[in-house]
RNA sequence: GGACAGGUGGGUGAGUUGGCUGAAACCACAUCCCUGCUAAGGAUGCGUACUGGUAACGGUACCGAGGGUUCGAAUCCCUCCCUGUCCGCCA
């Protein structure tokens, strides 16, 4: 959620920051006169409260003098019918504003680049070159069903279309990755975590799916449960409405779960193949950390996930979102992209975010700094995504014969 | 799922015949005093959010959540959630 109170004071400044996310100006408008009316609304509630409060308490005093209470027990009740209706006034204009206010991104970081779309992201850098094959190099899916790895039909079969089932090497080359990935990761500090999948719906709205991406989030109905889209859900609300020691961050976690998705959005997008599918496995680092040490923080998770990848020696490149293409809690977005010879294209494959102080202020992750109480920064990126990796290795280190190399590193995992 | 017992501030834990109790006491913590060091002792402070005020200092709300009764509720009533114990079930 945005700071209101920044809002109020730098209207111009954000409505134009805002602009980068396709936000309507008369939207803030709306969203600031509100906060100003709250503010009207309540402080006639509070008088009448205080008024309330004061006389009620002469009631004893009455009573222990014996004079007579009537006159006052009338008053008082007409002002509480005041206060009554008051209230109601104020309980809806909190309402509004909350809708406005929950809807409403993240502002990006001033390096963010102006753009509408995912053709105007920037590329920073790329990491190792893209093998020359000396025969026409397969996609993934091709490799999948001829090696009998990964099987499309029957994951539909049992459930849904976008869901499939590894086999065979690929199977356990999954569960390679997620164990290499997550020491590989403790290496770097990141400690390893182990949280639920399935998270209520006051966690959702912490890190900032609901409430206005229901849509995308496969839903337990009778529970009011959701199934996690992604393990920064749980690892972030981990720390909700909890006041953190200074010397405590920062917090590097690091956590293995699945995660599902609707793809509510992707109708016809990657229909072929495990890039896209409602159920994958990911490996998510997640980080508290205070406001001044959060740059340092994304910097080193950003170049965390690029060595792994290195490691793996997969060439891949990194590439900073555009505000049209960045996520709605984010400030900054760096994603890494992987070579996929077979697509003859780099593929997302991780994504690290900024979200500032967005996620912290929704979610009241506070830590105490002299005494006084600020919000934390939170920032999440894929460590990776661990199917997206198992395609590009399949892509990447096949071979002539059409079997598929294993990376050096994961071969004492397997 | 059934039965019973509970949910109070960082912790332990008073307060349930409704009223100066936003909440005793103790511990922890912070600052200061005392002290050769340690230990012990003494003083003061110490919840969160919003809000008024330059500040000093005020106001409102919050005792699991949401409603209700009342002039007034941590205290009474209702609903829900959660925790503990026993039973059932189960990886």
């Amino acid at each position: 959620m945005l700071d209101l109170k920044l809002l109020q004071n730098n209207f111009d400044e954000i409505v134009e920051k805002l602009k980068k996310k396709k936000i309507k100006e008369e939207v803030l408008k709306e969203l600031k006169r509100l906060f100003v009316v709250l503010k009207e609304q309540k402080s006639i509630l509070e008088t009448l409260q205080s008024e309330q409060n004061k006389k009620s308490k002469l009631f004893p005093v009455y009573l222990k003098e014996k004079k007579d209470v009537n006159e006052l027990k009338k008053e008082l009740e007409t002002n509480k019918q005041k206060i009554t209706v008051q209230q109601k006034i104020v309980n809806e204009i909190e309402e509004e504003l909350e809708i406005y206010a929950l809807n409403i991104p993240n502002i990006p970081d001033d390096i963010v680049p102006v753009g509408k779309d995912e053709d105007s992201n920037v590329e920073i850098k790329k990491v190792l070159e893209p093998k020359e094959f000396d025969f026409k190099p397969k996609e993934h899916w091709e490799l999948g069903e001829n090696l009998d790895w990964i099987d499309f039909t029957r994951g539909v079969k049992i459930a849904q279309s976008r869901f499939s089932v590894l086999k065979n090497d690929a199977a356990k080359m999954e569960r390679a990755l997620i164990n290499y990935m997550l020491d590989f990761n403790a290496k770097r500090g990141f400690k390893e975590v182990c949280v639920p999948y399935i998270v209520n719906k006051e966690s959702m709205r912490g890190t900032g799916q609901l409430p206005k991406f229901e849509d995308d989030l496969f839903k337990i109905e009778a529970e009011e449960l959701y199934l996690i889209p992604t393990a920064e859900v749980p690892l972030t609300n981990l720390f909700r409405d909890e006041i953190l020691k200074e010397e405590d961050l920062p917090i590097l976690m690091s956590g293995y779960t699945a995660c599902f998705r609707k793809e509510a959005g992707s109708a016809g997008r990657d229909t072929r193949g495990m890039i896209r599918q409602h159920q994958f496995d990911k490996v998510e680092l997640v980080s508290i950390a205070k406001p001044e040490e959060s740059d340092k923080i994304f910097d080193k998770m950003v170049q965390c996930a690029s060595d792994l990848l290195t490691s793996l020696v997969l060439p891949h490149r990194l590439v900073m979102l555009c505000g049209g293409d960045l996520g709605f809690s984010a400030a900054k977005t760096i994603d890494l992209e992987v070579w996929l010879p077979g697509q003859n294209k780099y593929r997302e494959i991780s994504s690290i975010s900024n979200t500032r102080d967005f996620q912290a202020r929704r979610a009241k992750i506070r830590y105490k700094n002299n005494k006084k109480n600020k919000l934390v920064h939170t920032l999440n990126g894929s460590s990776l995504a661990v199917g997206r990796t198992l395609i590009a290795i399949m892509e990447n280190y096949q071979q002539k014969d059409g079997t598929v190399a294993i990376p050096e590193v994961l071969k004492k995992y397997m």
